[in-house]
DNA sequence: TACAATTAAGATAAAATAGTCTTTAATCTA
DNA sequence: TAGATTAAAGACTATTTTATCTTAATTGTA
């Protein structure tokens, strides 16, 4: 698995955000039922992103989330980097620790490559082209349909 | 990290074993030692290898394992795929189980082609490839430099 | 102010991965 | 045959990741 789990999640629960709308706080036990989610892994991610201001959070009644900037300004590399860290597109594939263009282990060259383009796919799509593509393509983002779970919370 | 440790250990133990020559059967035991790799985990790993018919281990003096086929004929896709599945090049990078043609998530095209990309080119690369690499343009494969660490065993 | 709703935060548990230790079985050599 | 060497195999430990539980703090509303 490329993405840790609490990425992936972390990924999911900003694009659902990034869907609802700016105008106010998104809820975040909600967002975990209909995306069928762990809601305290996403509470802890969530707390994590807020530290590294790509969230706002507030607590209380209609509290939640919100973007800390707009969803056209936030990359899925931001996110990534945020949890996992870069070391994804940093390391070594044979995770030799000094492998580099002056002492290179047999695939450094292609991998480099190869994790490049990784990186640059990651740095260019935003949470908008997300959820553009999600609009335009009926792209989906939870595990079953949205209609099914929101029956269940209220 | 895109590879378990286990599979990164493999393809090193592999490839060093492909660089002594196809006559008599190497010693995990000094492989591990000259590349700074727990000998124990390598031994769990060869015998995973050994299972799937990748490497035939043989025990007692002068034992070891031996490739079970020409190093041009094992691809880093085998080594991959006995040791943590094909996974990898198959899950939706958003880690949603239906994810596909059909019922694409919204990273889907673009992953399914970079993933194809880094499978092809692992499937592409045998033992024999690597090997040639590093013979040709000195890349290395251990931690250190294989001469410190001979002096250790001998 | 009292209460309900909501996230924050710390502790804990469960699962997966990584690594170690010990005993057994096989093989070669003297 | 006896002893040394080596991998196989199973049990165990440690670490990291994933997930859950409980309590506290914050906010809006009646």
């Amino acid at each position: 698995m490329i993405l840790s789990h609490a990425c992936i999640y972390g990924i999911q629960t900003l694009v659902y955000t990034a869907m609802q709308g700016s105008s106010a706080y998104v809820s975040t036990r909600r967002a975990a039922v209909e995306m069928g989610i762990p809601f305290q892994f996403i509470s802890k991610v969530m707390q994590i992103l807020s530290e590294k201001k790509l969230v706002i959070s507030r607590r209380g009644t209609s509290g939640g989330i919100m973007l800390a900037r707009e969803a056209g300004e936030i990359s899925l590399l931001d996110i990534i980097e945020a949890i996992d860290g870069l070391s994804l597109f940093q390391e070594c594939i044979l995770g030799l620790p000094g492998c580099g263009h002056a002492t290179p282990c047999p695939l450094h060259e292609e991998w480099a490559t190869e994790r490049e383009k990784l990186r640059e796919y990651f740095k260019s799509t935003s949470l908008a082209d997300v959820v553009a593509g999600i609009r335009v393509f009926s792209h989906r983002i939870s595990i079953e349909e949205f209609s099914d779970k929101i029956l269940h919370i209220s």
